[in-house]
DNA sequence: GACACGTGGTC
DNA sequence: TGACCAAGTGT
């Protein structure tokens, strides 16, 4: 297929109202372009809509945001994952307030300094706030691209990135690199999916992926890695003078870092498994505490304790024996109701509001 | 280059 | 239920 028939094609598509409309689209401010940009990535526009328009009400600009503290950030982001994304936000809103005078920069290049920022989201920034003509390829123009063209190599491979890079530079719009960029996203999402709508499709006469019925393999997927297992089994300790439970901050180096959550032993296997052996000296090479057996029904999701009331006592009942010793010594004493920043995959109300 | 990093939706 | 994946970046 002609690069030139794509672009033009591609630009009429957006140009009859396929454009998805996203609360980020209404602005070229560069603050909220680059806000959406970080919290879409990795994440479907359906879960960070919310998160974007609550970071836009608290942090309208760039300014605020900068005065913020990382606990407020991370605990606005609570929920979203990649944690890590929220702290250079952070990093990276101090670095333009200080070093750029609270004004992003215009060039790719310098964009991808910032931290946070790489390849796509720079590419983003510079062309939806600048209009600087720069493909801002993701996991949407992988999938366009390695199917229309054909382009038979790993997206992620050194040769793969060059490959997509070089056939964005050749097929962006000039003259309207932003819609261009949005072009692909959008018709990437809703038409050429991962299973996609060929008979809607106007590529569909020169799609080499169609073509050659090659739909299934197109782009090329690297072999899924295998993902470790881990069982943690939370303590969530009723103490009886109020409704307060100890909580603990979580150490660097592993998932979660820095958040907070309450105490847990980690085993190596899910506790059912773990029980079969109790009486045997495997158990004990475990270093769990005789308690934790009795424990066993104190497990994420945390619906379940919050509904055994009886659970809590028990588990009090035994504190001064059964925890490891770093529970005991970095314990802090909260109020459920005013928690920090919080490992949880949900805020914690979502899980006690149950019933 | 391989790997770690989260969560939620889909089939 | 489990595998797969969705607007990537940093180490």
């Amino acid at each position: 297929m002609k690069e030139k028939f794509f672009t033009r094609t591609l630009l009429q598509w957006a140009d009859e109202g396929n454009l998805r409309r996203l609360p980020w689209k209404e602005t070229k401010n560069p603050y909220l372009i680059w806000l959406s940009e970080i919290i879409l990535q990795q994440t479907r526009v359906e879960q960070g809509t919310p998160y974007f328009l609550h970071f836009r009400k608290t942090w309208p600009t760039l300014q605020h945001l900068a005065k913020a503290k990382e606990d407020q950030v991370l605990k606005a982001w609570q929920g979203l994952g990649y944690y890590s994304r929220a702290r250079r936000l952070l990093a990276c809103a101090k670095r333009v307030q200080d070093e750029y005078g609270g004004r992003f920069p215009r060039e790719y290049e310098e964009l991808l300094k910032l931290p946070g920022i790489g390849p796509y989201t720079a590419a983003a920034i510079a062309s939806f706030a600048f209009d600087q003509a720069v493909p801002a390829i993701d996991g949407n123009a992988h999938r366009l691209l390695a199917r229309v063209f054909g382009i038979d190599l790993p997206p992620h491979s050194a040769e793969g990135k060059r490959a997509f890079r070089q056939m964005g530079a050749r097929l962006i719009s000039k003259e309207r690199p932003a819609d261009f960029n949005q072009a692909v996203m959008d018709f990437a999402s809703t038409v050429c999916k991962p299973k996609p709508l060929c008979e809607n499709c106007p590529f569909s006469q020169a799609c080499t992926a169609l073509l050659e019925n090659r739909i299934a393999e197109l782009p090329r997927k690297t072999p899924p890695k295998e993902k470790k297992k881990r069982f943690f089994y939370y303590l969530f300790i009723h103490l009886p003078f109020g409704k307060y439970h100890p909580i603990r901050q979580r150490p660097g180096g592993d998932i979660w870092q820095g958040l907070w959550e309450f105490p847990l032993i980690e085993l190596p296997r899910p506790l059912k498994a773990a029980r079969q052996i109790t009486r045997t000296r495997a158990w004990k090479e475990l270093g769990l505490p005789e308690v934790a057996a009795r424990i066993c029904h104190v497990h994420p999701p945390l619906k379940h304790l919050l509904t055994h009331r009886e659970l809590h006592i028990q588990v009090l009942e035994v504190e001064a024996q059964a925890l490891p010793e770093p529970l005991k010594t970095t314990c802090l004493i909260t109020d459920t109701k005013n928690l920090p920043t919080f490992a949880w995959p949900k805020p914690l109300e979502k899980y006690a509001n149950r019933k």
